[in-house]
DNA sequence: TATATTTATCGTAATATTGCGATAGATATG
DNA sequence: CATATCTATCGCAATATTACGATAAATATA
């Protein structure tokens, strides 16, 4: 079908499995650093960075706007973008929450 | 073409997305909660716990495997899974690191 | 106003993912 | 040995993802 059933899992079991498909993609993972290391916007650069086709990149650009981790704001003819601080501290926090869940007991077969 | 241009990316980068991706279903991330909640090696009721095919979550038992997140043994007829501890504590420095990368400076547009 | 620059969107093709029924393979149990 | 139980795999259908050329939309510049 390729149709996942969301409504049989808890709401932060779909929220999380969301945000981990959001980063699921090397060249959003790459966006992402790119961003970090500007430590400002990134207008118009990012093209010239990655080796994929504009088409392309504005649409990894809008699925990471769709998950809330960047923003751009419009500036010329350009357009630059930062990471939001406050949604990458959700998905810090969330990823954080999810790892330290696991404690190694020494327990296993 | 639906095809990921890996070449194009850094090991590092290919490696997060390829474990962000393991872990984009909730499905998976349910698994992993379960095996994390039994605190022991979990023998075949998880097709009980979710709501899923046996089929399916077979399959998504495989993609598990095959990210190294968890190791089955075979006791009589039934498999037993838990988490490898190991692949769990690379994965948990990754995203860390991932994470840790940005401080809000409060420099953007 | 005409042209250049930049980004978003549309349409399309190729590949991947998700889900499940059917079935095969392995190991217990009667 | 026959049967039951459990897991893996195959094959298929539906949907999603990835990538890109073409084109549209918006703004700057000559």
């Amino acid at each position: 079908m390729g149709l996942t059933k969301t409504e049989i899992f808890t709401d932060k079991q779909n929220k999380l499995a969301q945000m981990m498909k959001a980063l699921a993609h090397p060249a959003r993972i790459a966006i992402i650093q790119s961003l970090i290391k500007a430590q400002a916007c990134v207008c118009g650069d990012l093209v010239d960075e990655l080796g994929l086709a504009q088409a392309t990149i504005s649409q990894h650009l809008k699925e990471l706007k769709n998950a809330g981790l960047i923003q751009g704001t419009i500036e010329g003819t350009s357009v630059c973008y930062c990471i939001d601080p406050k949604v990458w501290k959700q998905y810090k926090e969330a990823f954080d929450t999810f790892f330290v869940a696991y404690k190694n007991k020494d327990n296993c077969c």
